[in-house]
DNA sequence: CGAAATTTTGATCACGTTCAACTTCAGTGG
DNA sequence: CCACTGAAGTTGAACGTGATCAAAATTTCG
């Protein structure tokens, strides 16, 4: 079982999603505390079990702070779409959070711990902070923009660009959580769970990331992965790294 | 031509968006009052004129009022994705006015007119007025749950199956901003368009709203769909209807 | 060490793309 | 008002890709 992921530079908080709201609008350190004092306990979700399930309420925002986890939904012909990998510092029940019953069901890819704040506490306090509402909206575009990209990927993407692209977005969002090193990442995702997410069978996922491989873009040793030739594979998967996103009161 | 699209039932704004964010979260009439004044002004756009081009700045938030567009990516083998289809009341600049750069392009799919307002202004307004925050925070809530649906349609369901899902997700959300009757509505959007939303070439597009009609789930005038069969579309598409989000302040 | 999960490999085949031609429709200018 | 032009819809044939299924090899974990 890999060790679990840690946040490597010094935070304003150990919670990771503090520590990304801080870089998206500026919170003054009492707002941190008030803020941090509202998650009310860490849980662990040993690998396979699920956090969130389809159909059931859950009204709490769960954050990641180690670990892998796959927001999923199972259709009536017994196949499965990952909608999403939720790393450290994403937010598990979101979108389902906000609606009556989850829309989709989030399962553990490997031991993870996450904090857990009600949803309607977490509310009130976007209500008494504004700082921290906008900072809320600027994540959801963020989030939106990754919804997007996925949405290009399976839809107009062939099977090697999607690796390739996955690839290359992982190790840029593990990156900026802090998760991942310079050109090679800790990636415990099955070839199946690969699959489900771009929407390929597992067998023809193993055969282009054999094909990555072979054309000597990456190396794969355990689940760590290496990124060897960057610039090919950029090119190959149209990869544009994340666009920052404007700050709250700079001009523009 | 088509007859641009109108909102019916009576509203407490002239702007769709707002009609929106009064029903995530209760806003008072002043607040109302001022989120309307700060709309500058309406503009047409005609038909295939880009509204927003991928890789340009462009800091303001569109407001669908009348018509369709579509954001959409151009790959360099050029194919496109469309992202998404923008119906009345929704955000055009969403997500790219939060980003440095436009991430997607816009382009109006039928004549259509919007709102503008700069963000930097409405993000001051988000500031001011906590209510309008959150409600902004729920609207991207169900932007989120729209994009996971088609990450699901592209990635798992059989193209049939998402030619009916697709149908019935449009008249949902049309028939949400008071666009479309009971069984019925206005869809000018060519199969080019379609298959682009939906990972499809326009012959397999053509192919199978032909079978869908054959099978005497849905009949086509022009650009007039109608569904006759719902129940059938609903159980062949695996279409859930929007799930209702939780009040503001509701108890849960 | 044994059991389960995962990776790997191969063969077959259906599905959907591609490309091209033709038809129909819509919008425009003469 | 009609003729013209470009856009959009329709059809068919051929091809290639990636799914499917099954079995074996390998790794992981209890």
């Amino acid at each position: 079982m890999p060790a679990p992921l840690r946040l490597i530079s010094s935070s304003p908080s150990s919670n990771p999603l503090i520590t990304r709201l801080c870089t998206y609008a500026a919170l003054s350190p009492e707002e941190i505390a008030e803020l941090e004092a509202a998650f009310e306990r860490r849980l662990l979700f040993k690998k396979r079990r699920d956090v969130i399930l389809e159909g059931y309420e859950s009204h709490r925002l769960h954050v990641a702070v180690s670990g892998f986890a796959a927001r999923y939904k199972l259709l009536a012909n017994g196949k499965r779409q990952v909608i999403g990998i939720v790393l450290p510092g994403d937010i598990i029940g979101m979108p389902s959070a906000f609606f009556r019953s989850s829309l989709y069901s989030v399962t553990a890819l490997s031991d993870m711990t996450a904090q857990v704040v009600r949803l309607d506490a977490f509310l009130a306090l976007c209500q008494r902070i504004p700082a921290l509402a906008i900072a809320m909206l600027w994540h959801s575009q963020r989030e939106i923009a990754t919804y997007a990209d996925h949405i290009i990927d399976v839809g107009r993407r062939s099977p090697l660009e999607r690796i390739a692209h996955f690839v290359l977005e992982m190790h840029a969002r593990l990156r900026a959580a802090g998760c991942a090193a310079d050109r090679s990442f800790e990636l415990p995702l099955s070839q199946e769970i690969i699959g489900d997410v771009l929407g390929l069978s597992a067998p023809h996922v193993n055969r282009m990331l054999h094909q990555l491989k072979a054309e000597g873009l990456i190396s794969v040793d355990r689940h760590q992965i290496t990124i060897d030739d960057l610039e090919s594979m950029q090119m190959l998967a149209q990869f544009e790294p994340p666009s920052p996103l404007i700050r709250a009161g700079s001009s523009y």
